[in-house]
DNA sequence: CAGACCGGAA
DNA sequence: GCGGGTCCGGTCTG
């Protein structure tokens, strides 16, 4: 059967998104609810204004796809049960709604999760597999079904019936009749049709001839084909049978039952789960969820035939794009690693004593979930054992692997991390860089490789076209990319299209980019198949709890005079960051924290300021051109000795780095909007060393020009974040700051100085590319905000005992509705009309202190 | 080992 | 809707 095409977008009903209106399904519920005893334990309006889609990884649900029939005349059944307000819908609740924790909502396939209900981890633990998070808070967890994640549900083995139950089995209301059949619809196409690799050539299987014979009928597929060929092949099915993931309790040899959870059996470190008396049970949840998804291969359909045709090497990227987005038929990527003979086996394995988390347990399973291997991505955040999981990948599959890293450091930090947590023997692990160019001895073995190494263009040294050639040559049981998000990029796709790889293993701490094209992942790698809870983890200590806060600095009068005249925005970002104000409160935490036993990193992209502010508080800094040698300096110090607990960093640190010590980062200035850039930084301080430490808490600042374009970009990079559960607590004052010894830039005379360098500094190294209107213009904006969307920042009034060794602080209390005033600022004080008012208003705010 | 060059980020 | 201008890393060359 064909396909059916999507339907053109506007078919009838206008494709509103659900704003403010249906944002509150739990209030407008709960608050008419009695029995909900404590009326401030119920998130407050404010709260439910999460983000929408923060990416564009997910399709939006498309009610069009539906034929309208006389039954569904707008084209889907749940349009006639909208108001004109599109308020949420009338469907009565069940009886025991109280102990379900699901709202879905029919138009748009979101759904929310209560995290307080009883069976909120039973639930989690099904949505995680069916949907895609897009937001997860203390409260409240947001969720969106799409074609994707159910490409993904579809691909760890559940069928539709498993996933209408238990949609049914968690929601508060009968399942909408339009998601019932969403997921029909979506899940009858999906897992069809497979892109397998034989002996160095690409093929497209399925079991069912018919959707093979109407593939070729494909314009764009026909040509993709290699032409001397048979149309279709047609063999037996390969067999399939039980499989252990080393480093599981299974391998180890500890009973997979509830019963053995008290039993403790030996943990990788010190770090470990805690039990849960939760009748839904957290850890058995999860572990009967791997358990589950391991043994489902035993009931897989009996199919004795696969038909088949290839498919030109050169043009899979084509072929998978077409079949994801043109044909909604992806091509499911799957090795029957265990009965490939032609590959010679690799002699590997976890090191008897390591055992695995149950997340990373988790998220291997739905890799290994039917015996094979799946390509797909899994998100962890960082700190959270990602190298692990791809050891542990490559540990399964026993083929020789390939690592594809962004760095040369952390293709020597993967080699080490294979010696420590695997038996391999240390000659089958091959590094290929510019720097060390390896061989592999053996027939099997790994190689660990830069992304850039791989797809270089230009004229290549001698030796390393030798080892090009090798790579793409041969045949590989298993990719690895670390840093997946980086694949999409022009040049990094093309490993997908060199590099022959029976699977594809993608590990990302954020899946983002500010661009479209993560969702290209989608057919260059694979479906997501796990993502990670970043709160749930740092609850659970595998890594450390964060304390976020946003700092405001109000502009001095000489500097913000010179910003609302400055012509470019690079003079204008290059004022606010080095706002003597900001340069005070930077000195002032610095200082706050090396007394309490911090270690301290400051981050800075603007090199000019990260120089300025080095050198002005006397710490060693590290950027680009930093001669190795003294990096490793710099950072060796900062590890081992305790007279230097301060660096500071350019965007260098951004990545990689891998810095356990550090416990406090502040952050002076950043690219703009960029989620991934605030997420990556926090990242550095997750592995904190201390992390189990009683009541141990990292700090992560950022130091904001108030009234600046800084204003608005914090917001945006705050995104990602608060999404993951984060609150950035707003500090207006440093208190103590005035008494502070040595302050910088205290009088007039020292900030008219910094001025005037500073000046001097933006016209030599900037542009004189003109601001040509307003600063908050589309143009300007575009790029961090790309969907037009309220980034929807959560801010929450804090105590004053509530941030550790935050006594000296003072916490703005926000106001209802300021968030939106905060999310746009095209609408507050930034019109250029406002623009006078404000100056006067500053200037007279100035003589007042 | 510096410097040219390219590509990525966003 | 496109491409800023800048920093950074990797690779190759002399």
């Amino acid at each position: 059967m064909a396909p059916k095409r999507k339907a053109p977008a506007a078919n009838g009903r206008p494709s509103k998104r659900v704003a403010s209106g249906v944002s509150t399904p739990v209030s407008t519920r709960t608050t008419s609810d009695d029995d909900y005893d404590e009326d401030d334990e119920m998130p407050e309006d404010d709260d439910l204004q999460t983000p929408a889609k923060y990416d564009n990884t997910v399709k939006k649900f498309q009610p069009s796809t539906y034929a309208r029939t006389k039954d569904y005349p707008s084209g889907d059944p749940a349009s006639h049960l909208f108001k004109a307000k599109h308020d949420f819908f009338d469907e009565p609740l069940k009886a025991d709604h109280r102990l379900r924790p699901l709202w879905i909502d029919p138009e748009n396939g979101r759904v929310v999760l209560e995290t307080f209900s009883p069976s909120f981890k039973r639930a989690q633990n099904f949505l995680i597999n069916i949907a895609e998070p897009v937001s997860r808070t203390t409260n409240m967890h947001e969720y969106t079904i799409s074609p994707h994640s159910l490409f993904a549900a579809v691909s760890v083995g559940l069928t539709k019936e498993d996933i209408i139950k238990d949609l049914e089995l968690f929601s508060k209301t009968k399942v909408p009749e339009n998601i019932k059949q969403f997921v029909h619809q979506v899940t009858e196409s999906f897992g069809k049709v497979r892109l397998v690799l034989k002996h160095n050539k690409y093929f497209v299987e399925s079991n069912d001839a018919k959707v093979l014979q109407m593939l070729l009928r494909d314009e764009v597929i026909s040509q993709c084909r290699v032409q001397d060929t048979d149309e279709l092949m047609t063999e037996k099915a390969a067999k399939k049978g039980a499989l252990v993931i080393p480093g599981t309790r299974e391998a180890v040899g500890v009973p997979n039952q509830a019963q053995a959870e008290r039993q403790q059996p030996q943990k990788r470190d010190e770090a470990d789960e805690e039990d849960s008396d939760d009748e839904f049970g957290g850890r058995e949840a999860e572990k009967d969820m791997a358990e589950f998804l391991r043994e489902e291969d035993d009931e897989d359909d009996e199919i004795d035939q696969v038909h088949s045709f290839e498919i030109d090497g050169e043009k899979i990227q084509q072929v998978q794009e077409h079949c994801n987005v043109k044909l909604n038929l992806p091509l499911t990527e799957e090795y029957d690693f265990r009965a490939d003979e032609v590959n010679a086996n690799l002699d590997i394995d976890l090191r008897p004593s390591v055992q695995i988390r149950y997340y990373q347990e988790h998220a291997l399973s739905k890799m290994f979930g039917n015996g094979r291997a799946r390509s797909g991505i899994i998100v962890l955040p960082c700190g959270a054992g990602k190298t692990l999981v791809g050891i542990t990948a490559a540990c399964t599959v026993r083929k020789s692997a390939i690592i594809l890293c962004t760095s040369a450091m952390s293709v020597m930090q993967w080699k080490e991390e294979f010696k420590k947590w695997s038996n391999i023997n240390p000659e089958d692990i091959a590094i290929f860089t510019s720097g060390e160019k390896q061989k592999l001895n053996h027939k099997a073995g790994v190689v660990i490789c830069t992304y850039s190494m791989v797809t270089q263009n230009t004229r290549r040294a001698h030796d390393s076209k030798q080892v090009m050639d090798f790579i793409m040559g041969r045949e590989w049981g298993l990719m690895v990319l670390d840093e997946v998000h980086v694949v999409p990029a022009e040049m990094f796709r093309r490993v997908t299209e060199r590099i022959k790889t029976h699977s594809k293993l993608g590990l990302t701490a954020t899946l983002l980019r500010e661009d479209d094209k993560i969702k290209d992942l989608n057919f260059l790698i694979g479906p997501k198949l796990y993502e990670a809870n970043w709160l749930q983890l740092s609850e659970e200590g595998h890594i450390a709890r964060v304390q976020c806060a946003e700092v405001w600095c109000p502009m001095t009068t000489e500097f913000y005079s010179e910003y609302l005249q400055a012509k470019t925005t690079n003079k204008r970002s290059l004022l606010s960051t080095m706002n003597p104000r900001k340069f005070q409160a930077c000195q002032f935490l610095i200082d706050f924290h090396e007394r309490r036993g911090d270690k301290v990193i400051v981050f800075s992209d603007n090199v000019y300021a990260l120089k300025q502010y080095a050198t002005g508080l006397k710490k060693p800094y590290i950027y680009g051109d930093t001669g190795q040698r003294e990096r490793e300096l710099v950072l060796q110090n900062f590890q081992q000795n305790d007279a230097v607990s301060t660096i500071m960093l350019s965007k260098i640190g951004d990545t990689s780095l891998d810095l356990p010590e550090a416990t406090c980062l502040i952050q002076i200035s950043s690219h703009y909007g960029s989620r991934r850039q605030e997420a990556q930084r926090l990242g550095r301080i997750l592995r904190a060393k201390r992390r189990n430490d009683e009541g141990f808490n990292a700090f992560f600042y950022s130091l904001v020009s108030k009234d600046t374009n800084e204003m608005y970009y914090s917001s945006k990079r705050q995104a990602f974040l608060v999404d993951q559960g984060y609150a950035f607590k707003v500090i207006t004052h440093l208190n103590g700051i005035d008494r502070m010894p040595n302050l910088a830039y205290a009088n007039q005379q020292e900030r008219m100085t910094l001025l005037t360098d500073v000046l001097l500094q933006s016209e030599t190294a900037g542009g004189v590319e003109d601001i040509k209107d307003d600063l908050f213009s589309d143009r300007n904006v575009r790029r961090v905000d790309h969907k037009g969307k309220k980034s929807g920042v959560k801010r929450q009034a804090g105590t004053l005992s509530s941030l550790a060794g935050g006594e000296n602080m003072a916490y703005m209390e926000y106001a209802k509705g300021r968030n939106k005033a905060l999310a746009q600022p095209r609408n507050a004080f930034f019109r250029k009309e406002e623009r006078q008012k404000e100056r006067r208003s500053k200037a007279a705010r100035e003589m007042l202190e």
